[in-house]
DNA sequence: AGCACGCCGACT
DNA sequence: GTCGGCGTGCTC
C-alpha cells in the first residue's frame, strides 16, 4: 500500500540511499497527495529519507520530509532547491510507514496525514537560548561602575554560582541577592558581569523500571509474564481482557517494565487523557517518575518540549490521546491502547482514521508488541483474538478483592416514577420508587450514589404548550439543549446559544415554553428536592472545565464530602470512590436509538463501565438500571455479566447483515450550502457507484445529522465484503464524478458515528 | 494549508 | 470608475 518505495531500509544517521542524489522527493504538510521533487544544491550534504528540510513552495517557505527518490516526472527546470536540512532527528522510518499507510487506508491526502506529525512546527526551530550572567570582574573597582550595597551583593552572588549549573537569569541572580532585576541589567551594561546565551532543554526525569512493583496475585503473575515476553518479541498484538478491579493496569505496567529495562520507549494511547487524571499518578507511584503527557489542550510550549523530547530520546514512557501516536519515537517497544473499545479512538474530523487500528500499523512497522487493554472489548477486537490474529490474555477478577456489584433492571412500566411538588405545582420525575428508597437507605448508611445519565443540561427538548413549537438549532437539524444554571438555549453540535425567551417565538405565548425530557441539571432539580439535606454535584463536561477541576471533585468524592453525584459519561471512567455503592441508571434506553450499528455494543460497555463505579471496596454495590426494556439483550447481558453471550448475538446479528467487522463499511457524506445541489450530486455519485460482486451502495439519504452548521449533508454507504479491497473501488468512483461548485465529499472508511 | 487569480457589489 | 467578497486552482 505504499505509494512511494524506500523507506523500510535503515536510515543509521548520515546512511543515504540515494548516494549523491540531486533529486529527491519531499513530503509536505499541506493536502496534496504525492510528495514533490526538489532539488539537493551541488554545495548541500546528501540528504537521506526522513530528514526534515526547509523547501520553498509557491511563495513561501515550507518544512517538509524527504520521502524517498526523485519521481523525475516534473521537468529538472521547474525543480527548487531544498534551502536547508533541519537539525532534527530525522522521521522514523516507522512513523513514515504509517503515514503512508494511513493515506492509503483512509484516501486522506498523504501530505495532510504528515500534516498530524508535524502538528507542533516550533517544535523543529533550534530551542531559543536564554540570556545567563557570569560575572567578569572580581570586584567593581575594576570597572567604571559606582560600587553599591546591590551590586556588590548581586557581583558576589555571581561569583559565588556554582559552576556545575548554568548561568542564572537576571531574576535569578537577583533574587538570589535579594535585590531588583535592574541592577543585573546595570552590572551587564557596566560591564561587570557577561551576558551568555544559556540553551536548555527541559529537565526530564526517567521512569525506573527496576522499581519493585506491587506483588501480583497468582493470575496477574501469569498475564504479566506473557505481557512481558509478547514485549521482548518483535511484533505482536495481544488482548488483556480484564473487568474493573482485575489490575489490568498493575499487569502492563510489567512490559512497561520490561521495554523501559531493555531502552526502548512506550506510548501508552487512552481515550481521554485529561479525564484520567489517576493514570499519570499510579504510573509515578509504579515508576518514580511522571509519564510525558500528550493530548491536544495541552499549552503549546509543553507540546514543543515534549515533542523534542520525544524525537531527542530523551523522553522514555508517553501517556497521551490518539495523536500521540504521530510523535516520532526513534526508538518505540511498545504501545499499549487502554479503553480499546473505546469510540474516542476514532477520529472524526480531518482525517478520519483509528488510533486502536493505526497504533497495530505502527507495530508492525517497528516491529513491536501492541498490547490492547479493555473490561468490555470491542467485537472487532473479541473475534480478532478468537481467529488468533491476536494473542489473548484473560484476567479473572482478584481473589478477596471487591464484589462484582449486583446489577438488576428497574422495569420503568411497572414501576412509574411519581410526580413531585415543584413550587406549587407537579414536576415530572424521571426516578422510580424503588431507585429513591435504595438511594434513601444508601445515604443513611454514609454512603454515597452516583446517578448516570449520559445528557448534559436540563432538558434535551423544549417546545411550547400552546403551538406545539420546537426550539431549534438554525444552524442544524438538532434540537436546542436548555442550560438552566446559565439561562440558556444551546447547540451541542455547533456550540449556538441563545437566551431563554420568555414568550415563544413562534406564537407569542408567554410562559408556554416547556422543557421536555430529562439532562443531569434536571435530575439533579428533582433530587434536591426530594434529598434536601443531601450533599449534591453534578458532573458533566460542561460543569468541570479542565483537568485540575475534574481532578478536585474526584477527590471530594473519595473523601466523601458528596452524598450524590448526578454525572455524564465522565463519571463512568475508572476512578475509586470506597463509599460509593450504589449506581443508578436514569435512562439505559437512551443509547440505544437511533439506529446506530454500534449502538447495543456501546451501551452494555457504558453501563457495564458505570456499574464498575459501585462497591469496588470492602462495602457490596449495587446497580439500579431504570429501563423501559428490561428484555433487551443489553439489560439480559448487564444483568447476567454475561458479555459472551451478548457478544456472540451481537455477532450473528451483525454476521446476518454483513456488517462490520464481518464487512466493511465507507462513507461518503456530500455536504454542501445549497441543499438542492448536495442532493443532485448525491444523486449523481449513486448513479456511478461501482458496481462488483460483493459490494453494494445504499444512499443517497439525508445523513444522521441532516444539516450541520448550515451544511446540507447527504450520506452512501458503500457496504463490501471483507475480502474487496475498497480503497481503490472508492478512489476511482470520485474521480469520476464531477462535482458541482460548492458540494464536497467526505470520505469515512470504517465510519463510526453519527457524522 | 496558503496564496493568487478571477469575476460581481458598495464606496474613498 | 476602484476595493474587496471568497470560489477555484496550484504549489515540485
Amino acid at each position: 500500500m505504499t505509494p512511494r518505495p524506500a523507506t523500510a531500509c535503515g536510515d543509521a544517521p548520515g546512511a543515504t540511499l540515494f548516494g549523491a542524489a540531486r533529486r529527491v522527493a519531499v513530503l509536505l504538510p499541506v493536502p496534496v497527495d504525492a510528495p514533490y521533487d526538489y532539488a539537493v544544491p551541488p554545495e548541500m550534504e546528501p540528504v537521506a529519507p526522513g530528514d526534515l528540510v526547509r523547501v520553498p513552495l509557491g511563495k513561501r517557505i515550507e518544512t517538509g520530509v524527504v520521502w524517498g527518490e526523485g519521481a523525475a516526472d516534473v521537468p529538472e527546470t521547474k525543480l527548487r532547491p531544498i534551502l536547508e536540512r533541519l537539525d532534527v532527528p530525522p522521521m522514523p522510518a516507522p512513523l513514515r510507514d504509517l503515514i503512508d499507510w494511513c493515506a492509503a487506508y483512509t484516501l486522506a491526502p498523504l501530505g495532510q496525514v504528515l500534516r498530524m506529525a508535524l502538528s507542533v512546527p516550533e517544535a523543529l526551530d533550534p530551542p531559543k537560548p536564554r540570556t545567563g550572567y557570569t560575572a567578569r570582574v572580581a570586584d567593581l573597582s575594576e570597572t567604571t561602575l559606582r560600587a553599591t550595597d546591590a551590586r556588590r551583593k548581586v557581583l558576589e552572588a555571581a561569583r559565588a554560582w556554582p559552576s556545575s549549573e548554568p548561568p542564572p537569569a537576571a531574576a535569578d541572580l537577583a533574587r538570589r541577592a535579594g535585590v531588583g532585576a535592574t541592577v543585573v541589567r546595570g552590572l551587564a551594561e557596566g560591564g561587570a558581569l557577561a551576558p551568555v546565551p544559556v540553551v536548555e532543554e527541559p529537565e526530564i526525569t526517567a521512569p525506573d523500571p527496576h522499581r519493585a512493583g506491587p506483588a501480583l496475585s497468582p493470575d496477574q503473575a501469569r498475564a504479566a509474564d506473557v505481557l512481558r515476553a509478547a514485549a521482548r518479541g518483535g511484533f505482536s498484538v495481544t488482548l488483556l481482557e480484564g473487568v474493573t478491579g482485575s489490575g489490568k493496569t498493575e499487569v502492563y505496567f510489567e512490559a512497561v517494565a520490561e521495554t523501559l529495562a531493555r531502552g526502548r520507549q512506550v506510548l501508552v494511547l487512552l481515550p481521554e487523557i485529561a479525564l484520567t487524571a489517576r493514570w499519570p499518578e499510579r504510573f509515578r507511584d509504579r515508576f518514580g517518575a511522571p509519564p510525558a503527557p500528550w493530548h491536544s489542550d495541552m499549552p503549546r510550549a509543553q507540546r514543543r518540549d515534549i515533542w523534542r523530547a520525544v524525537a531527542f530520546g530523551r523522553v522514555s514512557v508517553v501517556v497521551g490521546a490518539r495523536s500521540a501516536l504521530f510523535l516520532p519515537f526513534p526508538d518505540l517497544g511498545l504501545i499499549i491502547i487502554d479503553e480499546e473499545h473505546d469510540g474516542a479512538f476514532k477520529q472524526e474530523d480531518g482525517v478520519p482514521y483509528n488510533a486502536r487500528d493505526m497504533a497495530v500499523v505502527r507495530g508492525r512497522a517497528g516491529a513491536h508488541a501492541v498490547v490492547m487493554a479493555s473490561a468490555t472489548p470491542s467485537l472487532e477486537t473479541v473475534l480478532n483474538a478468537r481467529a488468533g490474529r491476536y494473542a489473548f490474555v484473560p484476567l479473572p477478577r482478584r481473589h478477596g478483592g471487591a464484589a462484582l456489584p449486583a446489577i438488576e433492571t428497574l422495569d420503568l412500566r411497572a414501576h412509574p416514577p411519581e410526580k413531585w411538588q415543584r413550587q406549587g405545582m407537579l414536576a415530572p420525575s424521571f426516578l422510580a420508587p424503588p431507585l429513591l428508597d435504595a438511594m434513601d437507605a444508601t445515604i443513611r448508611r454514609g454512603e454515597q450514589v452516583l446517578l448516570f445519565l449520559n445528557r448534559r443540561g436540563y432538558a434535551p427538548l423544549t417546545l411550547c404548550r400552546a403551538c406545539g413549537h420546537r426550539m431549534q438549532c438554525p444552524n442544524c437539524s438538532a434540537w436546542l439543549v436548555e442550560h438552566r444554571h446559565r439561562r440558556l438555549l444551546q447547540c451541542h453540535h455547533c456550540d449556538y446559544r441563545m437566551p431563554l425567551p420568555e414568550t415563544c417565538p413562534a406564537c407569542g405565548t408567554a410562559d408556554a415554553l416547556a422543557p421536555c425530557g430529562p439532562g443531569v441539571e434536571r435530575v439533579a432539580e428533582e433530587v434536591a428536592s426530594r434529598f434536601p439535606t443531601a450533599r449534591l454535584v453534578v458532573a458533566a463536561s460542561d460543569t468541570l472545565l479542565g483537568p485540575t477541576a475534574a481532578a478536585e471533585l474526584m477527590e471530594r468524592i473519595e473523601q466523601g464530602a458528596v452524598d450524590i453525584v448526578i454525572g455524564t459519561q465522565v463519571m463512568a471512567k475508572g476512578h475509586h470512590f470506597p463509599l460509593l455503592t450504589l449506581v443508578g441508571v436514569v435512562d439505559a434506553d437512551l443509547g440505544l436509538s437511533g439506529g446506530d450499528l454500534r449502538a447495543a455494543e456501546r451501551t452494555f460497555q457504558l453501563l457495564h463501565q458505570v456499574s464498575g463505579r459501585a462497591g469496588r471496596a470492602e462495602r457490596p454495590g449495587r446497580v439500579l438500571v431504570q429501563t423501559a426494556d428490561p428484555e433487551h439483550p443489553v439489560m439480559r447481558a448487564l444483568v447476567s455479566g454475561d458479555a459472551e453471550t451478548f457478544l456472540a448475538v451481537e455477532a450473528e446479528t451483525r454476521q446476518a447483515v454483513m456488517m462490520p467487522p464481518f464487512g466493511r463499511l465507507v462513507a461518503l457524506v456530500v455536504s454542501g450550502l445549497d441543499e438542492r445541489a448536495v442532493i443532485e450530486a448525491g444523486k449523481a455519485l449513486a448513479r456511478s457507484a461501482p458496481r462488483a460482486a460483493d459490494v453494494e451502495v445504499l444512499g443517497p439519504a439525508p445523513a444522521p445529522l441532516a444539516v450541520l452548521r448550515r451544511q446540507h449533508r447527504h450520506r452512501l454507504l458503500l457496504k463490501a465484503a471483507r475480502s474487496v479491497r475498497v480503497q481503490p473501488l472508492v478512489r476511482d468512483w470520485l474521480a469520476a464524478v464531477k462535482l458541482p461548485p460548492g458540494v464536497r465529499v467526505k470520505v469515512d472508511v470504517d465510519p463510526y458515528g453519527f457524522m
